[in-house]
RNA sequence: GGAGGAUUCGCAUAGUGGCCGAGUGCGCACGCUUGGAAAGCGUGUAAGGGGCAACCCUUCGCGGGUUCAAAUCCCGCAUCCUCCGCCA
C-alpha cells in the first residue's frame, strides 16, 4: 500500500500514476474521501470513548443516588459508544479495502505505456545464425526428447497440461542450475532460505498478489491456504510484523522453491513444451533496504541476473518494463530477455521489481533508525527459473547432431560434461 | 485425531472486574561516579491512529459476548509445548 499521506497531499501524483497503469483513476478520489470519514470518525468515537471512561471512574467511586445517576448516564454512553465504535470500525474497514486495492506509484524514470512499449536498456551476447551453420535449429521439446531430458506426454498424462517430468539429465540439469545459482547467490552475500510453498492469506495479500493477479493463484480451500507462484512471497512475509535494526540492512535472502501459477490468462499462448507452465522451481533474490537505496539495490539484483546469463553463455537483452506491464506492487521493473531460436526472438527468463515501500507497508514490516522507525523497501529478481533457463541452454548451445554444449561454469555441476548426448 | 498446559511492552515474568496501557528483572540509551572500565546509583525505554501542541484514543494471540466498566468472566478460533494415536 501506498502512504495515505501521500493521496492526502498529492492525489494528482497518484492519479497520473494510476493513469499511466491503464487503472481506475477514481479510486484515488473514492479513497481520499474515504479517509476523511475514517477520520473524522474516529475522532467522534475517541471523545465518546474517553468520556466513557471518566463517566466509568466516577461510578466505581461513587455512593447512593449519585451512583445510580451516574450509573443511567453511563449506560446511555456506552450505547453512544458502540454505535460510534461501529461507524469508526465500518469506515477504516472501507478506507482500507480501498487503500488494498489502489497499486504502487509508478517510478517517473519507467517508460508509459503498454506491454509493447518497453524499452531497450542494453543488447548481451550475438544469437547464433543457423542457416549459416547449415542446419535447422531443434525446439527444446524436440532436443528434450532427443536427450531423454523432458517428458511432456507424461507430464500431461499424470497432471493436464503446462506440466512436464524432468528426466535423467534433465533432473541433473535442474540440480546443476540451482547449484550453481547458489553459489553465486552465497558469494553476493546472500542467506540460502528454502522456505514453505504454501502461505496463508495474511502473505499472499501482503505481497500484493491477490490483487489482478489473484486469478493467477492457486488457493486450497479447505485449508484457507496458498500455492506461491515464487519464493517472493514467502520471503517477504519472512519479516512480517517485525522492526528490523537499520544497521542490519541490507538483508538479502537467495530462496529456493517451487513456483505454482494458473496461467488462467494465458490460455492458447505458448503451449508447446515447458516454456509456460502450472509449476516449475526458481531461485529467487530478495533484499530488504532503506528506500533511499533501493534504485541501487535495484540495478545490482539485475547486474547478478546478469552474471548469470553471462556464465550460461545466453544472448539476452535488458528491458525497461513499461508501467501498463508492471505488477501491482512494482515502482519499476527490469526484464532480461534470452534470445530463443525458434521463436526467433528475445523472451523474458528473469526479472526484477523494485516494490519500494508499498510490500512493507502492507506486511507491517518496518525499519528502526535510532528513534525513528520508518517503512523500508523491498526488491525482488530472479536469479534463476529452472525450466526457462533449461530451454534457453538447450536452444541456444544445440549442435547439428541433436547433442547440446555444455557451458564451462556448469560443467563441473555436471560431473564434468562438456556436452549432453542424445540417448 | 484425542487429553492437558500455555499465549502480556526486545527477552523473562507479575497481574482473576474499576487505583492496569499494565509492575518487576534482564537488555538497551543517557547521566552521575571513575585515571579508565566493571560494579553501583539515577532517569528513560512497545506499536499504531488523531492533534501545531498539551493531550486523547486503540492494541494484553485473534474474533465474538457479558458489564456502566474486561489483560482479568463466558463462547469460538489460531499458534506453541507435553503425552497418546497415526505417519513421510
Amino acid at each position: 500500500m501506498i502512504d495515505l499521506r501521500l493521496i492526502r497531499e498529492q492525489p494528482d501524483l497518484v492519479r497520473a500514476s494510476q493513469r499511466a497503469r491503464g487503472e481506475d483513476e477514481s479510486l484515488v478520489d473514492a479513497l481520499v474521501a474515504a479517509d476523511e470519514l475514517r477520520r473524522a470518525s474516529g475522532v467522534h468515537f475517541d471523545t465518546l470513548r474517553a468520556e466513557q471512561k471518566v463517566v466509568g471512574k466516577d461510578v466505581a467511586r461513587a455512593t447512593g443516588d449519585e451512583k445510580a445517576a451516574l450509573l443511567a448516564k453511563a449506560k446511555d454512553l456506552a450505547t453512544q459508544v458502540r454505535e460510534a465504535e461501529t461507524a469508526s470500525a465500518q469506515a477504516s474497514a472501507q478506507a482500507e479495502e480501498l487503500l488494498l486495492a489502489l497499486s504502487n506509484v509508478v517510478n517517473p524514470a519507467a517508460p508509459v505505456g503498454g506491454e509493447a512499449d518497453f524499452v531497450v536498456l542494453r543488447q548481451v551476447g550475438t544469437p547464433r545464425d543457423f542457416t549459416q551453420e547449415g542446419f535447422t535449429p531443434r525446439d527444446h521439446v524436440e532436443l528434450g526428447q532427443l536427450l531423454g531430458a523432458i517428458d511432456v506426454e507424461r507430464g500431461a498424462k499424470v497432471s493436464g497440461s503446462r506440466f512436464y517430468y524432468l528426466t535423467g539429465v534433465g533432473a541433473l540439469l535442474e540440480f546443476a542450475l540451482v547449484q550453481m545459482a547458489m553459489e553465486q547467490a552465497v558469494a553476493a552475500g546472500f542467506q540460502p532460505m528454502i522456505p514453505p510453498a504454501l502461505v496463508k492469506p495474511a502473505a499472499m495479500q501482503g505481497t500484493g498478489f491477490l490483487g489482478q493477479a489473484a486469478e493467477n493463484v492457486y488457493r486450497l480451500e479447505a485449508d484457507d491456504l496458498y500455492l506461491v507462484g515464487t519464493a517472493e512471497v514467502p520471503l517477504a512475509a519472512y519479516h512480517m510484523d517485525e522492526i528490523l535494526d537499520a544497521a542490519s540492512l541490507p538483508l538479502r535472502y537467495a530462496g529456493f522453491s517451487p513456483s505454482f501459477r494458473r496461467e488462467a490468462g494465458s490460455h492458447g499462448k505458448d503451449t508447446r513444451g515447458i516454456w509456460r507452465v502450472h509449476w516449475f522451481d526458481k531461485v529467487e533474490m530478495f533484499s530488504y533496504c532503506p528506500p533511499e537505496e533501493a534504485a541501487a539495490e535495484h540495478a545490482r539484483l539485475l547486474a547478478w541476473e546478469q552474471e548469470f546469463l553471462g556464465k550460461l553463455e545466453l544472448p539476452y537483452r535488458v528491458i525497461d518494463v513499461a508501467t501498463g506491464d508492471l505488477g501491482s506492487s512494482a515502482t519499476r521493473k527490469f526484464d532480461c530477455e534470452a534470445w530463443i531460436p525458434t521463436q526467433g526472438g528475445y523472451k523474458e527468463v528473469t526479472s526484477t521489481s523494485n516494490c519500494s515501500e508499498f510490500q512493507s507497508r502492507r506486511l507491517s514490516i518496518r525499519m528502526r533508525e535510532g528513534d525513528k522507525i520508518r517503512p523500508l523497501a523491498t526488491l525482488n529478481g530472479t536469479l534463476c527459473a529452472v525450466t526457462r533457463i533449461i530451454v534457453a541452454l538447450l536452444e541456444n548451445h544445440q549442435q547439428a547432431d541433436g547433442s547440446v554444449r555444455v557451458p564451462q561454469a556448469l560443467q563441473h555441476h555436471l560431473g564434468g560434461r562438456e556436452v549432453l548426448l542424445p540417448i
